[in-house]
DNA sequence: AAATCCCTTAGGACATAACCGAATTTCGCA
DNA sequence: TGCGAAATTCGGTTATGTCCTAAGGGATTT
């Protein structure tokens, strides 16, 4: 996984940063863009152009209802793929959560990429599928605590997490209300299980404890 | 799709049959296999030893938790294919809900199969993850609106469904517990949105009242 | 046709998480 | 370092759905 993972960098720096991470693939450049945090990468029901690597930053994936509640489906951190569909159109909207450089991958004519596609949804499909079960079928804490176990295995680092995403992403992510998320996060740390470092930095400090909670 | 969905057929008849719907399949015929209602398919944590598709009855994909909750995150008709996985494990228990005919698919070595399989993987990712929609962020009453409309759209009739699995199986599937399904269902039937022919056989008669409900 | 069993429905008490309003903290920015 | 806006946290109330118990209905078996 990439060593730059959820980073505030200034949007000048980045663009500066560019020629050296437009590395080659296959003999061809595949360009590298840029999203600020909160822009849109691609909406609902727009045909599908690309997919994409992410090389630093992070994505939710999500959907909306007409009255404006949201599920978001899938956090994608840097080193992840995401933007697969089942047919032309996107099914979700993809934003950049904080300050995001893209890796885009346009279909070439004549070219089957199947083979190296089907294993990448199917861990998508399994992903979400599992999801299922934590917002079907668990309470807040195990809630909370699976998706704090799932963003430490995805980082590498086993104690220390970054979140990039807000109280309200969390909670559109799990299915529960930004209330919910805060106070069961503030339970964990009055027990000692975490330790916070500013709102979006933590540590794990019962790894064990948050382990027993998702069963 | 096929014609026979969710009846409920005697097994010795079934065997019978067999060799009529035993056609061929790239020139090598494909066995035939029964399962009785509730009986295994494959366990969480087997061997992934081929996929699956349904000649008649219908498939619970499910998942549970050590204190015994279940959360269905799929049910596959006549028709559908199944038994796709990340790895060479199976993440889920696959069992039959109701007396079925399923046609085995092992994988032949040296046979690329990703391009055939990678658009039902795709299709099942996108259905898993706008179930996480509904699990996550819908109302009881919306759920059960939006698994009436899926199940219509998915048997071809329009108006008339049949519910190969028992109330215990939708609420595992939605999230729900058996007696909010019951509630809600009934509700349904005293608002004149359905009607029912014995428990598992029913009508909708305000397709566009439950349309409505599901947003 | 009767009996049994299991699934389903019904009703009430309870609990978890949502909702509402407000205080507090954090972080970007000067 | 201090200011201000936004995000987060906190407390109380409410509602939705769960839990528990019991009654009802349908299907299968004999």
């Amino acid at each position: 996984m990439n060593a730059i993972v959820n980073t505030r960098v200034p949007f000048e720096i980045l663009t500066s940063l560019a020629p050296q991470l437009d590395v080659p693939n296959d003999g061809r450049p595949v360009p590298l863009s840029f999203f600020h945090a909160g822009s849109e990468i691609y909406a609902q029901g727009e045909k599908v152009a690309s997919h994409y690597q992410i090389e630093f930053g992070a994505v939710r994936i999500y959907r909306l209802l007409a009255d404006g509640r949201r599920q978001i489906t899938a956090f994608h951190l840097a080193g992840e793929m995401f933007g697969f569909e089942a047919d032309l159109a996107h099914h979700f909207f993809a934003e950049a959560i904080v300050t995001t450089g893209l890796r885009t991958f346009r279909p070439v004519a004549g070219l089957d990429r199947s083979r190296e596609l089907l294993p990448l949804a199917l861990r998508c499909m399994v992903r979400a599928q599992e999801h299922l079960l934590v917002v079907g079928r668990q309470t807040a804490i195990e809630r909370i605590a699976a998706f704090l176990i799932d963003m430490a295995d995805r980082q590498g680092e086993l104690t220390q997490i970054e979140l990039p995403m807000s109280r309200q992403d969390i909670g559109d992510y799990l299915g529960l209300t930004i209330e919910t998320v805060s106070r069961v996060l503030s339970r964990l740390r009055d027990r000692g299980v975490l330790k916070f470092h500013g709102l979006r930095s933590l540590e794990i400090r019962k790894p064990e404890t948050l382990r027993s909670l998702c069963e």
